[in-house]
DNA sequence: GCTTAGCACTCGGTTGATCAGAGTGCTAAA
DNA sequence: TTTAGCACTCTGATCAACCGAGTGCTAAGC
């Protein structure tokens, strides 16, 4: 009779720790654990006998189950979740990977450089699949806008934000615009807006450009016609979107060997849907988060753990990073990594100079 | 006692359509195909005593082989070779399908994207993986070159090519760099080689920089110093590189089942070497080039076949694009879209407005 | 000389039975 | 409370039997 949400309080000092390296042999070793080898292992000096009765204490509570009568005793979720919770040593990364990590991330590139590099370093060092999700830029600041011809009625639109993002786009125009007409208006529009968040530059100029058109001399009207149009649909792509790597690597667990599933597996990667949601859910999370097994509410991820953590600068959290692998991941090893990415994400992305 | 190369004049007439026919029955039913199948699928009135009679021969020559004593028979890479090469009768696309390229492939986007929705269009429409290799650009005429200041040592130079496309890239400098001196280099640069080809404005601008350092004016100096720096590694990342789309897609067929093999195919995608490599092979095609089984060279294809044909623009291949599946695809379907594809992707390349 | 019916043979896949091994739950004794 | 002992259960491996599909060969027919 599994009680719902069975706490560390509900058992023994020995069940706890019976539960806890049991967690660690089946991680380990990937097979059911049977009262011998716990018994074997647990260091403490029990029969068989009493391990059993222990474990069947820790399989009325919904901890471990026995895929059959003859087999030792797995994880359940609930298992795995108290494991994580409060009997989890977390070993601090090997200073080795830290290095890596850190040379890596080197600040002297691009957002998404930074982004792509930190999801295949999270999938290399946990040989799982690493997953990252593209910094917003909302409310970056707007540091300058140029506008250059390309033809009669194109222009490359050129966006510098403050975090030293570049963003181009391509303006289809409803008439022709000169070069100088073209210079004046971005000159018009970085006066006005230089300095502004994006979303409030975004939010002025949509509300502007109906109302304020008659009564304005005719540059501004073509500064506010561009910028309306660079603005609207901004956000399409780079907003809501995130960065996979290593999502073969998931091919080596036998616990995910089931082709349907994997299957399925990767075209929610394609999706993208469902994991934006679940990485969304940790964004406002402290630190670093974790959805084991059907946890997430999604079945595609009913074998997997998703380790994640929000990423920040200066308190402002950009976006989430983590890694999705079976169940049976080395936990204590994943989450001081994914935490210590999630740090080093967010001072690399500071510290661009 | 296999002949190394049967031929089409090695067969007699019968001979040829049983092939035909065994071929495509295997193609749909994926089982090996026994005499008494062929000879009611065949339409000619023979008993399957003569089928076998006509299939041992074709066995002899390699192009057939049954997996054990007592299946039908399969065709080997040799037999689909000389199917393909001069059996097949190829079906023109679906005209839905064709109507659903052509809306896609919108030549209203860059280049990038261009080739990402031919990737995608290629692994959905044949349900098996698309690449699409990046349209080299070597050859692209320079259009306009533009500094903008990010910082006092950091500018962000754009490029803009007449084919439309834009590339930035921030450059660290030796020195600063005032905004005048900036928009006089650009003009500088600007002036000596719009027009000219990529290529030869590097190697002018590499010759020049060390060479006439001395003797120029300050402002030359300046647009040699700016214009070698932007063209120095330009061609690190958009050269040399594929997109892949639709990978997912060969989960779903058996024959690539071993679990072992996939993994490798997927490591192989993320190298992209042996790719990359292996489409070079047809760049210089006139059209479909197709590799069946072992015989592309790598052995992580060698359950698969590859279909790929150039793309150009004016004459001028610019890629290779192509699918990539299990040897036993829908070879007759699948060619003419490639074909295509290849096509309709160099159109839609060619007239971007 | 080609075609075909007949037949023995081969092989893979399935089923069912058996058996060893691992692990459990329960009971009774320490 | 712990533990030894024991009966029980279930999996996985092994083996034999068997069916069905398909072949190759031979001899007869056209």
């Amino acid at each position: 009779m599994a009680n719902q949400e069975p706490t560390a309080s509900m058992l023994t000092e020995r069940a706890q720790h019976l539960l806890k390296v049991l967690v660690e042999c089946y991680i380990e070793s990937g097979q059911p654990v049977g009262s011998r080898t716990l018994a074997r292992t647990a260091g403490l000096n029990l029969s068989p006998a009493t391990i059993r009765n222990v474990m069947a204490d820790l399989e009325d509570l919904g901890l471990i189950v026995s895929p059959h009568t003859s087999a030792g005793r797995v994880p359940t979720a609930q298992g795995y979740r108290l494991f994580v919770d409060t009997l989890l040593s977390v070993k601090p990364p090997d200073s080795l990977i830290l290095q890596e990590l850190q040379t890596r991330l080197d600040p002297d590139q691009d957002a998404k450089g930074l982004v792509e590099s930190a999801s295949s370093m999270l999938s290399a060092v946990t040989q799982m699949a690493g997953v990252v999700t593209v910094p917003r830029r909302d409310e970056s600041a707007l540091r300058q806008i140029e506008f250059l011809p390309l033809s009669e009625r194109r222009i490359l639109a050129i966006m510098v934000t403050n975090e030293k993002e570049v963003q181009n786009k391509i303006l289809h125009l409803e008439r022709e615009f000169s070069p100088a007409e073209l210079r004046q208006a971005a000159n018009c529009l970085n006066e006005m807006f230089s300095g502004k968040g994006i979303g409030a530059v975004r939010d002025s100029l949509l509300s502007d450009l109906d109302a304020v058109r008659a009564d304005m001399n005719r540059m501004m009207v073509s500064a506010i016609e561009l910028g309306g149009q660079l603005f609207a649909i901004q956000d399409d792509d780079s907003e809501d979107n995130y960065v996979l790597a290593g999502e073969a690597n998931l091919l080596d667990y036998q616990e995910l060997s089931d082709i349907d599933k994997l299957r399925q597996l990767f075209d929610a990667f394609k999706q993208k849907r469902e994991i934006l949601h679940l990485l969304d859910k940790s964004i406002s999370a402290e630190g670093v988060q974790i959805f084991i097994g059907q946890e997430s509410g999604y079945s595609v991820f009913d074998e997997c753990s998703v380790v994640s953590a929000p990423y920040a600068v200066d308190g402002r959290v950009l976006g989430v990073l983590g890694v999705i692998g079976p169940t049976r991941m080395a936990y204590e090893r994943v989450i001081p990594i994914v935490d210590i990415t999630a740090k080093l994400l967010g001072a690399a992305l500071k510290s661009r100079n």
